[in-house]
DNA sequence: GGCAATGTTATCAGACTGTTAAGTGCCTAT
DNA sequence: ATAGGCACTTAACAGTCTGATAACATTGCC
């Protein structure tokens, strides 16, 4: 549902910005690393290859431009996406910014959530980095179809709301493991929300009603597993 | 030699521009068209649909703003990149070209090396790079006509806006996937253009209104899909 | 049996979408 | 130039459904 994986650099000097950035880069389940100057963002990005970058413009040391310069001269991050943080106003940089092969440009101040689709819009654009392309999965007599967000108990179609078919199509990407209800929590809700005890209970109640009750087998003391059926 | 092999209109009056600059640019393995008047470069343009046009300011006949004008104005070249080349110091064209339109503004005298980079990094950001070919889609009784922005239902012809074409084009491009909503605004809005959260609701009304209600179905909180009549 | 974990049910706030109307900008015809 | 029309967006409000919670019942393990 979530966790295209992607690796995300972000890079700016401001802890603050690295921190509340990442923390909703990394709760969308990407793996997010940091640095906190141009020549740190430039030496961890040849390290991990990250798919894409989050460069402030104004930084100390070496600038996001001179950064993105550095970048682009490295042969094994061709095809990383760059993108640009910075104030509004800092017009220049933005004409120097594509000329430096940037991907994106994005002005600050802006909503986290406006940032992370924006991200997610690029990395979605790029056909180089690996889609999470979900696919189709059939398990027995239950076929679970993520693009068309239903499933298909028997030939029937049967519609879930979001949290319902988020929640199965979790349990049956793994017949037979037993999720903890704390990896069902995190996998779903995100480490960001923290729902009540019997949030869980109730949905899986929801889906047994749906599917039948001896798809969804509780462990007790540990969590849920899905089972195929004979 | 290079695979982007983008299609580049170059439009000034000075035939020795022409010469020099169409020189490199072909070096660098794009394909170039070239016009000595606005007008002339109009119809080229309308003709050919560069990715890119390289429009001199100071043209006799129709000047470049005013090209640009016109070409912002043929729908089959939405997404071309438009920049304007210019001797230093008419500045007033500066406010009047974006305002026209215009991607990017080169001062000139420029050296043709400044000049390909630049305009590779103009192609480069270029948004709508997709060159999708949009085919005839037959769905049912729904026959969708991306040449002429129309469509048929039940043998009726049916003009829609362009918005409503794009949406409904999108969603039929693949019946029964679910688009979420995220990437609905992105493919057709782009990331650059924030609208409030109620336009896709909007369009989506308006396209239920004319092609009837069951044709679009509501996902709720993840998007919208397209399902084929029976 | 006692206790903790899970199952069940009903309820409700809020999220998300639907709908209508009004505002904005552009173009055309008068 | 002006008025009217169209496309698109925004705003405001209504309606719907989801998803979370509370409260209580049940289960299963020691």
């Amino acid at each position: 549902m979530k966790a295209t994986g992607a690796k995300i650099l972000l890079v700016d000097d401001e802890p603050d910005i690295l921190e509340i950035v990442g923390y909703n880069l990394k709760n969308e389940g990407y793996q997010v690393f940091t640095a906190s100057s141009g020549k740190e963002g430039v030496a961890i990005a040849k390290e991990v290859k990250p798919d894409l970058i989050l460069l402030d413009v104004m930084m100390p040391e070496m600038d996001g431009i001179e950064a993105c310069d550095q970048i682009r001269k490295v042969p094994a991050l061709e095809g990383t996406i760059i993108a640009f943080l910075t104030a509004r106003g800092e017009d220049y940089s933005q004409v120097a910014g594509f000329e430096a092969g940037a991907d994106d440009y994005i002005t600050k101040p802006v909503k986290p959530k406006v940032l992370t689709s924006r991200l997610k819009a690029l990395l979605r654009r790029r056909p180089t980095a690996e889609q999470e392309v979900p696919e189709r999965m059939s398990l027995g007599d239950l076929v679970i179809d993520p693009e068309r967000y239903h499933i298909e108990l028997a030939g029937k179609v049967l519609d879930l709301p979001r949290k319902e078919f988020e929640l199965l199509s979790l349990l049956a990407s793994k017949p037979g493991k037993v999720f903890p209800r704390e990896e069902i929590m995190d996998r779903i809700w995100g480490t960001a929300v923290i729902v009540g005890g019997r949030t869980i209970d109730v949905h899986i109640r929801k889906l047994r009603e749906k599917i039948g009750d001896d798809r969804i087998k509780t462990v007790k003391g540990v969590g849920y597993k899905f089972e195929v059926q004979d």
